[in-house]
DNA sequence: CAATCCCGCTAACAGTCGTTAGTGCGGATA
DNA sequence: TATCCGCACTAACGACTGTTAGCGGGATTG
């Protein structure tokens, strides 16, 4: 057990737990060891055991974090009034490209490393995701039926806007000269009016299959 | 170095080959150990070495099989006369969307446990990956120079797309009632066309910015 | 000033890692 | 029949894994 558990502040740990989400992200839960992330903080591996628990701990933390501001974003914006589904999807879109924007570590070592949870964490993660990603689905569901989403599988819906912002991932890697706020516009744009252009009215989708 | 070079037919070496790609999409390349490997093909840890290299090499060969189909697809592509960028857009979108239905387990390797890579093939991967994303930048510059793609950032474009198919690997686990056809045509229309239904041509994005 | 406690350290643990060496069985080859 | 070779085995290697025990210095508290 962490020692500090009464510290007055903790500004040690939340270094440890910034550069083990680091860390996590860049080798893997698995890759990562706690020499490594002593390292990086400046200290022995022993010595991070006065104010952690367990490497296991650590990423419980990071995952169930990302996890509870998704469901609580959602929870807000249901109980928000005056806003139809094509809004809410709009403003759940926007959500997540700010989250991979601004908290790129968290977000991809709950996306990809999670899956080295302990039972019965792991089975408690994959729950609130499933049930996050009904609720999405039941607005998409909605917006069909109000005539302002277009007629697509509402399970494929959710996957893609959930998927599509992970392109996020490569932009943090090489800036190039997109601006963030530039992102989060072509972004929620392109997922939700898509990459054709229809100012001719044209509603064929395509031509014959392609290979 | 793996004694059955010259073995006539190497199934059991394309066996532990699949098996690689399981369990590093599973469990990651450094949570994978050549134990599990082993015991997934039934022999020995020390068995394997009288058909590969090192654990190394199966990552290799995984990553840049995958690489190596890509840069192939677009190759073929762009030596395809007759086609507009749209046209294209859409084949590579449905080439992506296939590999991530057929050939999920190498298609994350390569996607999520290619850092695991020893120089110089990491640089290599990176590289090549590169070449590629730019390649198809340049397909979507030119659809918005013909005004047949909608003037978004090309190169938050290329990011959103591939990264959508991603989706794909939440289909795999829970089915539901989508068939890999249907999969397929659904996302494909909803990164060409998006999720906004604009059979009234309005063309007013979205109202107020939403938090 | 004395007592307490935070927090770094070294040493060590039991276990696992990828990999090599060497052995022997069984079928194909000469 | 004698020889070879593919392929599985056991045993073992040095390095590394997460974690615990215990020590001591320095700041904080009574």
């Amino acid at each position: 057990m962490a020692r500090n558990i009464r510290t007055r502040e903790g500004g040690r740990r939340e270094e440890i737990a910034t550069a083990a989400a680091r860390l996590f992200r860049e080798k893997g839960f698995s890759g990562t060891g706690m020499r490594d992330l002593a390292g990086s903080v400046g200290i022995e591996a022993a010595s991070l055991y006065n104010h952690i628990d367990s490497k296991a701990g650590l990423l419980r933390e990071i995952c169930f974090r990302i996890a509870d501001d998704c469901s609580t974003h959602l929870r807000d914006l249901e109980a928000t009034p005056g806003l139809d589904s094509l809004r809410r999807l709009e403003s759940i879109t926007r959500f997540h490209v700010r989250m991979w924007i601004e908290r790129l570590d968290e977000v991809l070592v709950a996306t990809n490393e999670f899956r080295s949870l302990e039972e019965p964490w792991l089975e408690k993660f994959l729950h609130e995701r499933r049930i996050y990603m009904r609720q999405v689905e039941g607005i998409i569901s909605q917006g069909i039926r109000e005539g302002l989403v277009r007629p697509l599988e509402p399970y494929v819906v959710v996957l893609t806007i959930m998927s599509a912002v992970r392109g996020i991932e490569f932009w943090h890697r090489s800036r190039k000269n997109v601006s963030a706020a530039s992102l989060e516009e072509s972004m929620v744009d392109l997922i939700v009016n898509g990459i054709r252009n229809d100012t001719d009215g044209t509603s064929d989708t395509h031509g014959p299959a392609l290979p």
